[in-house]
RNA sequence: GGGAUCGUAGUUCAGUUUGGUUAGAACGCCGGCCUGUCACGCCGGAGGUCGCGAGUUCGAGUCUCGUCGAUCCCGCCA
């Protein structure tokens, strides 16, 4: 750069800089080349600032600009200038000025890009990967990291002034049983033994509340061994909060007031507290999923009773053997083809959906191939139930009640995709809470936790944890946006009592427990507080804010669906000295 | 572990259904011309292991099998 240093950023620049001389230091975005007068649109992190080099005024400056080229780096002097007549663009920010320029150093040249940086167009991801640094020059995906940015300096800020404590808790930790598959890490001092990378920093944070901390945060990675999707990536960052001697309604008015701030100061969108509550149950009754999207209808309707002992033998076995029969009414969709029937069944299919009943509702009749199996009453059971007029499908699940759930409740997405009913840039905000405390694992034969063995019940229903275990509801929300679920936590159990109870229910016997979380269970003896806390899923509130499809889009080095990283080429192979010292023997051929 | 889509020039794609001459277009790149453009314009040029490997065939970008990679989904994700 010599002598020359940077006086302005390339969106600093308008009319009230009109004959100053400035330095601005850049990319070149792409230059026009008129042979006489060359124009060149400088780019850097903040905008785009249009530089001339006329031979009039500086001949060796403009012969120079003769050579450049898309990507170069390079440093220019000189006098902003209003442009003339009406050449103004719009579409700069700075599109009234330029800048004439009098001395012009390249700073680094650029081979050709392997796609363009100046388009909003779509390359495959294995390119953009692979050239991220390439990639994040382009301002739309740069603006992705800017929002990233604003939102967590938001909530920092927002946390600070509310007297929380931003602590740093240990990436090298324990392996836990439940829940998802451990990233490991060979101890090489203790052979044999590994580390853990952190599922969650649940147990720590609990740990400083009982320190005396009592109000924690921290922004902070997380790792979780399992299959991606667009929504998940093996790493992954949390606002992670824990507080003490509060109650769920606390946790609740703090954490509203932090989202709402981020979404001011993000997206500028004033939300509307309190937000709204259903109980998990509800949930599950109305939309099959504790998740739910409340941007539009096309409710599950519960047939069961209405059809139980009906003559259609498919739903009748169902029923007997416990099952369900729950039915969407599609409004207005009795047009749909066989086509569109095939492609939902299909859909449906991919849930668990052994097949999909329908009926049309046609001005005169039920047109259906299971019409003729139900009664007179039980037709107008089910059309008093379902509200269903002239010109509405009705399409029905049925089999074992957690199937009917997932697939109507997926169903109900897939059609309000198709009809194009979501209604788009609202923020739907809601708290879905009394979670139950354990759902009964088909394949294990035991329960498990449902949001994590550390969840404290509701106090008057403490008896049942040994009676009734299965009914036991806890003192955990999720907050769903949009049908995302962006945050979810609890109140703790802070009784070893009651811990060794949820451990039993669990089937986590006393020898396990010690061994696994003995120190948790120590800590507890020692005057823990009650506490609770949240942990919110950065990637994919960022993703949402951003209107983004994939988290990848928010994150600057993401990894790929088979959890590989194209820029750096990792994971990779390590020699066989370093295995060893790892006290590990591979099994694998090597090259 | 399973299902689906995709892979052709630097990039985005056409060509694959129905195998048949020298695999095309646009943008980009290189060279020339051009003093008010902003996706500058005009003229010319270079650029291809049709992801990779087998197979079928007189002949494969096109058909078959395998394999690699990217994406989406199911399972999985307390």
């Amino acid at each position: 750069m010599g002598t020359l240093r940077r006086t302005h950023n390339c969106n600093d620049l308008g009319l009230e800089n009109l004959s100053q001389e400035v330095t601005l230091m850049g990319w070149v975005l792409r230059r026009r080349d008129h042979g006489g007068v060359i124009f060149i649109d400088l780019r850097d992190r903040w905008g785009i600032t249009q530089i001339v080099f006329n031979p009039e005024i500086n001949k060796d400056v403009h012969a120079k600009a003769h050579q450049l080229r898309n990507e170069w780096v390079v440093a220019v002097r000189g006098k902003v200038e209003r442009r003339p007549g009406d050449m103004e663009n719009k579409k700069l920010k700075t599109g009234c000025i330029e800048i004439l320029v009098d001395e012009l150093r390249i700073l680094n040249t650029s081979e050709t890009p392997p796609f363009p940086l100046d388009e909003d167009s779509d390359f495959s991801d294995n390119l953009r990967l692979q050239y991220r640094y390439l990639d994040l020059r382009r301002p739309e995906v740069a603006k992705n990291l800017i929002l990233r940015h604003q939102a967590l300096q938001t909530v920092r800020t927002y946390l600070n002034n509310r007297e929380f404590l931003e602590i740093e808790t240990p990436m090298l930790t324990r392996s836990t049983p439940e829940g998802a598959r451990d990233y490991l890490v060979p101890s090489r001092v203790s052979a044999g033994k590994f580390f853990a990378l952190p599922q969650s920093p649940q147990l720590f944070k609990q740990i400083l509340m009982m320190s005396g901390m009592d109000r924690y945060y921290q922004i902070v990675k997380c790792f979780r061994d399992e299959d991606l999707r667009a929504d998940r990536q093996p790493e992954f960052t949390q606002i992670d909060m824990e507080l003490s001697f509060v109650t769920q309604e606390d946790i609740i008015t703090i954490v509203e007031g932090m989202i709402a701030a981020l979404f001011k100061a993000t997206v500028n969108v004033d939300l509307n507290l309190p937000i709204k509550r259903m109980t998990y149950d509800e949930s599950m009754l109305r939309f099959g999923t504790d998740r739910p999207d409340t941007r539009f209808g096309l409710e599950l309707v519960d047939l069961t009773e209405i059809l139980s002992g009906c003559g259609f033998k498919v739903f009748n076995t169902i029923i007997e053997k416990e099952g369900a029969v729950k039915a969407i009414n599609a409004k207005g969709c009795a047009n749909f083809s066989r086509k569109d029937l095939d492609d939902l069944t299909e859909y449906a299919g991919r849930f668990g959906a052994r097949g999909m009943a329908w009926i049309k509702i046609k001005d005169d009749e039920w047109q259906s191939p299971i019409t003729k199996f139900f009664s007179d009453e039980e037709i107008t059971a089910m059309g008093k139930a379902l509200d269903a007029q002239p010109g509405d499908l009705i399409l029905f699940g049925a089999d074992k009640i957690s199937t009917v759930h997932q697939v109507l409740g997926e169903l109900r997405l897939e059609l309000a995709r198709r009809l194009d009913i979501i209604e788009q840039d609202t923020y739907d905000f809601l708290w879905i809470t009394d979670f139950p405390m354990f759902e009964y694992d088909d394949d294990a034969k035991r329960f498990s936790a449902v949001h994590h063995p550390f969840t404290a019940p509701f106090d008057d229903q403490l008896d049942m944890l040994e009676s009734d275990p299965g009914a036991v509801k806890s003192q955990a929300y999720d907050l769903v946006l949009n049908g995302n679920e962006i945050g979810g936590g609890s109140i703790r159990i802070h009784n070893p009592a009651v811990q060794e109870k949820v451990f039993k229910a669990l089937g986590i016997d006393d020898e396990e427990a010690q061994e696994k979380f003995g120190f948790l269970l120590k800590a507890l003896t020692y005057g823990a507080p009650p506490h609770g806390g949240i942990a919110f899923g950065v990637d994919r509130l960022i993703m949402l804010l951003s209107g983004s499809t994939s988290i990848r889009e928010v994150i600057a080095f993401p990894k790929t669906q088979k959890a590989t990283c194209l820029l750096t080429e990792a994971p990779a192979p390590v020699n066989r000295k370093q295995l060893t010292e790892l006290h590990l023997r591979p099994d694998w051929k090597e090259d």
